[in-house]
DNA sequence: GATGAATGAGAATTCATTCAT
DNA sequence: TATGAATGAATTCTCATTCAT
C-alpha cells in the first residue's frame, strides 16, 4: 500500500504539481480512503519527503557504481553519468520531475535532509573533475564547483523539454552533451 | 498600485512560491485590502501571467539590442546575452524565478500565451548559433536546438544557486560559461 | 440616465435575476461607472422597488380604464383585463416577470409600499365578480377572492411559459382562458 | 446528516430565499461546520437540485397512484389530485414553494434533468383530459396543454397566499376551485 | 489495516457601497 | 453629473488532518 501510494503520488504530483494534488486526489486514483493515507504518511509533506530521498538516494547508489569502475577513463564515467541522468527520464521522469520542482514544499528541516545526500551527488561530480584533471583529461583552468553546476543545470533541463519518444534517441542526446561539455562550440583551426 | 502590487508579488512569489502566497499576504505587505487586488486583477493566475509577459517581453527586447549590433561578433554576441542574463540575476532575479518555476500555475491559454515569446528568445538564440556558424566562429556539426536548451539549462540555472554577492564576480561567472561553452573541458595537446 | 439605467435593469434582472445581476453588469451595459449609478439610486434594492412601482402603477393606471368604461358588460371588463396581462407579456413581460418573481428581494418595508397598489388590483377585480353577480353575469356561490387570486394565478403564471411568438396568438389564449373561466371544463348535457 | 442538512436548508430557503442563505446559515442552523456540508454535497447548488428532485419524484409517486385507480371517473381523479397538491401545503409547502420558486439558481444541466419530471407530471395530467374527452366528462373543444397549464398556475399559485390555518379548510379550497374548473363561473340560465 | 464522518482554518473571489475629485 | 479607486464584509469552496469504530 505504501508503495502504491508513493508511486501514484508521483504520477500526479508530476501531473498536477504538489500544492494542486489533493489527498483526495491521491486516494481515489488507488481506490481507498483518506484514513488509509493517514495511516503509512504522518503528513502530505512527509510523502514529498519519501519521494525525494528515495529518488536520491536510488540516484546515488547508481552514482557510485559507475565512479568507483576502476577501468574506465574519467570522460567514459561522465558519459555514464550524463547517460544516467538521461536514460532516468523515461524511467523515473515522473519522480525526477517532482524532485527537481517541488523542493519549496518541503519545510527547513526536510530540504536539509535530502539537500544532504543532493549535495553529495554534486561534490561527487566535482571529485571526478579533479580526478580528470590529474590524469591529463580535462583542462587545469575550470572551475570545479561552477562546470559542474553548469553541466547539471544543462543536463537536468532536459526533463523540462526532452522527449525519448523523439526523433533524437537518448544515446544521441548524451552525444551531443558530451560532445559540447568536452569541445565547446568554437571553431578552432588547430583541432582535428 | 498596479505597479506595486506586482513588485510585491513577485518578492513574495519568489520567496514562498506562488500557491503558498495568498492574496492576503499580498495586500498586507502593502497595505490596502483584497478588494483593492481584485480592482487591478482579475484573479491571481492572471497576476501570474502579468508577471510572466512583463519579465519575458522585457528580456526579448534587451535581447534584441544586442542581436542587431552588426560590429560585433557571434561570440561576443553570446557573450552579452548570457551576461544579459546573469546580471538579471542581481536586478530581476526574483522576476526571473518566479519565471522559472511557477510556469505551472497558469492555464493552458496562459501559458501559451507566454510561450510564444518564451520560443521566440530561443530561436533568436539559435539563428545566433546558425550566423556563427556562417562565419566560421562555431563549429560546424553542433545541433542548433540542443546546444541552446543546453546553454540555457546551464545559465538559467544560475537563479537557483548563484550569488551575485558572493567571491565570483558575475563578469567571472559569465567569463567561466563562455568558456566552458566556446572550449568545452577536455585538455586538446593541439590547442593553446 | 435614471431610465436608461431602470431599463437595463429590467433585462438584466430578467436574465440572470436579481441577485446575480451585479451593479456592475448594470452600469457595464450601458458604459457608464459605478458612482453614476449611485447618483441615481441609493441602493440596489431601491432601484427594484422602484421597477416595482413602476410596474404596478401602469397597470393600475390601465385597469381602471378598463373598469370604468360604462358602456361593456363584466364579462367584457374580464376579457378585456386578462388581455390586458397577457398582451403584456410581449411588451412589458420582462418587466413583469421581475415583478412576479424578485418580490422577495424588497425588504419588509418595500413590500409593503408595493403590496398597497397590488393589493387594491385584486380588490379591483373582486369588485367585478361582484358587480357580475348583480348585473346576473356570475353565478352567485363563488368565493370572489379565492375565484380572484385563482384567475389570477392561472393568467399570471402564463409568464412563465407562454410564447408570444409561438403558435397561439394572445388573443387565442385570452380566448381560451376566458371560455375556461365562464363555462368550465364539464361537458354539460343541458349546454349549447 | 444528509438528511438534516436538506430539511433546515428548506426552511431557510422557504424564509430567505436561496441566494440569501448562506451555507454558514444552514450549518449554523445544525450546529456542524461547512466542512460536513461540503461532506455531504458538491455546491449548494446540488443541494437545490436534490431538493427539486426529491420534491417531484415523491409527488409523481403520488399522481400516478391517482392516476392508476381504475374504479373512479375523471373528475374524481383530477379532485384528488388538486387536492394532493393543496394538501401538500400544509405538509411540504416549503418543499413545494422552494421548488417553484428557485429553480432560477440551478444550472442548465439541472433544470434539464429537473424538468423531465416536472413535463412528465404536466403529460399525465394531460392525459387525464384527453381521457376525460373520451368518457364524455369533459367537453371536447378544450386545449389540453393550456387547460392544464392553467390549472396548474391556478392551484400552485395558493402555495403563495393560501394559510392551511385560516378560515377556509382545505376541503373547501379544492371544492371551490373543482366548482371554478369543471363549471366556470358564468350564470346560465339552462343549467341546474 | 482501513473507513468515513467531521473539523476548522484559510483560500479565492464577489460585490454593494463610499467618497474625494 | 460622472469617475474610478478603494473598502470590507460576506460567500462559496478546499483541504489537510483527526479520530472513533
Amino acid at each position: 500500500m505504501r508503495g502504491r501510494i508513493i508511486k501514484e503520488s508521483i504520477d500526479l504530483f508530476d501531473k498536477k504539481g504538489f500544492s494542486k494534488t489533493s489527498i483526495q486526489d491521491i486516494v481515489d486514483t488507488i481506490g481507498v480512503t483518506k484514513g488509509t493515507f493517514y495511516y503509512y504518511f504522518k503528513s502530505k509533506q512527509e510523502l514529498l519527503r519519501d519521494i525525494h530521498l528515495n529518488y536520491i538516494k536510488e540516484l546515488l547508489k547508481e552514482q557510485e557504481v559507475i565512479l568507483n569502475d576502476e577501468y574506465i577513463s574519467c570522460k567514459e564515467k561522465l558519459n555514464r553519468l550524463i547517460y544516467l541522468i538521461i536514460k532516468n527520464i523515461k524511467v523515473h521522469g515522473k519522480s525526477a520531475r517532482v524532485f527537481n520542482r517541488e523542493v519549496r514544499h518541503l519545510d527547513q528541516e526536510q530540504v536539509k535532509s535530502v539537500n544532504v545526500y543532493r549535495k553529495e551527488f554534486r561534490l561527487n561530480l566535482q571529485k571526478l573533475i579533479v580526478e580528470g584533471k590529474e590524469k591529463g583529461e580535462f583542462r587545469e583552468n575550470l572551475k570545479n564547483d561552477i562546470v559542474i553546476f553548469g553541466i547539471l543545470g544543462m543536463v537536468n533541463r532536459s526533463y523540462n523539454w526532452y522527449n525519448p519518444e523523439g526523433e533524437v534517441s537518448e544515446e544521441e542526446l548524451v552525444n551531443i552533451y558530451m560532445d559540447l561539455i568536452l569541445n565547446g562550440i568554437k571553431l578552432d583551426a588547430n583541432r582535428t
